[in-house]
DNA sequence: TGACTTCTGGTCACACTGACTATAAGATGG
DNA sequence: CCATCTTATAGTCAGTGTGACCAGAAGTCA
């Protein structure tokens, strides 16, 4: 193969991978957590200055889900909990001056690390329901992400990423309301997550709280996180 | 950018389109329609001569999803009824001599047209469920594209991709009974189908039949094919 | 000790679904 | 013209899952 004809092979598309990274914090405004997630601040042109996805190009020997838990963590310096391919943007005009072809993921923390997470003139987070203008079609990308993390997590298992080892049932439902952006019932959600059996009593309770002390739980490995057929999530 | 710098940012990785088409044919074996779709041969290095999606590179201008319609045209020579974004497998090690980023999609056509389809040396359609051994990772790519289809026809209306414009519930019937391999109730599949409002009565009545003529439905686009929030399918 | 809060177990009504029964409406063969 | 056959279509019934709601349990705190 010529020179040329490598030219002319890349100058078709470049290859990106981007990441929609999802952690809860307390929310100032609503009183409870709310969804937030890290944008980066573009240093070059096109969108010079604006907020925009973690991500880059895709390095030779790398695993695209490699790619995008290396944009999480240079960004956040966290380990995402749960990883997943979103979708690929492939739109000859959705990046100014030479097609981009993004590969992108999105990504759930914990809740205790993200506060922890990284922060500074170029990192910042921001509540995933008011996001300022992002660059190229990002906003469209994490309405998408956002879609798809409030789908899923009805159907699948995937809340507990939010939390440490062991948790609560509150703590778990305050997720799912968190995520759902409505109340759920106590009684009800605890008699789904039981029969669902994807959590096991630790044995331990909580102490010191001034109420009737709840009962410690922990994920269940031995149940399945996704349904038989589809693809393994990188990380999950 | 230099020349070199273009070069190296080629070798990290080409990106290909490819498409897993599906339609119903009658099975010689089976008796009744099952799924097939169409692979065609390897014509050079690496797999030569082995069976493989079909696919290739994406052209500057060109929409990913315009790519795999393309493929499936240039193969078939026909039109997909209904295509959607399945999944983009990187690994770095899935096409021996240079990386390849596949974004593969997934499509359904209508059956009747599936029997004109053109077919010949290098083209030829499979049962779905018995594949050769393909090229690349093709095997384990066409088993995630049958897991999507099965999932996706029992909770979203696609199974009318297979179907022409009417078309009478029984036949509607016969297309989920092939694509979930098993049988289902006629008055319980009517009953669903008729309060989904997915379909709507044409008035009209299938004649000559021996036995009591079945009504003749049309698919209701009024109604959204995708749940509100999903990206749009390419075409559905 | 009583008030307060959340945890947790339970009931009830309703919607959905699979299994099944029964009737409708044509063609076909005697 | 009638009996028969086949599929279409309507309806019933029981079991299951879920939202709404009630009530006792079990701690802290004043």
């Amino acid at each position: 193969m010529t020179v040329e004809a490598r030219m002319n092979t890349q100058l078709e598309a470049a290859l990106a991978v981007s990441t929609v990274i999802f952690a809860l914090r307390p929310d100032p405004e609503a009183g409870l957590s709310t969804l937030w997630l890290p944008l980066v601040r573009r240093t070059r042109e096109p969108y010079l200055g604006q907020w925009a996805l973690p991500g880059g190009g895709l390095p030779a020997d790398e695993e695209l889900a490699g790619a995008a838990a290396r944009a999480l963590r240079e960004t956040t310096g966290l380990t995402p909990k749960y990883l997943e391919q979103l979708y690929t943007f492939g739109d000859p005009a959705r990046s100014p001056g030479g097609r981009v072809v993004s590969v992108v993921y999105w990504a759930l923390v914990e809740s205790g690390e993200a506060a922890l997470a990284v922060e500074d003139e170029n990192v910042r987070w921001f509540p995933a329901d008011h996001l300022p203008p992002l660059a190229f079609d990002h906003n469209r990308i994490v309405e998408y992400a956002l879609w798809r993390l409030r789908t899923k997590v009805e159907y699948s298992r995937i809340a507990h990423a939010f939390l440490g080892e062991i948790f609560t049932l509150a703590q778990l439902r305050a997720v799912h309301e968190a995520v759902l952006q409505k109340a759920l019932d106590p009684a009800n959600f605890r008699r789904t997550i039981e029969s669902s059996g994807t959590v096991v009593d630790t044995g331990q309770r909580v102490a010191g709280v001034p109420h009737r002390p709840p009962r410690l739980y922990r994920y269940n490995d031995s149940v399945h996180a996704t349904a038989p057929g589809a693809l393994e999530p990188a990380i999950g």
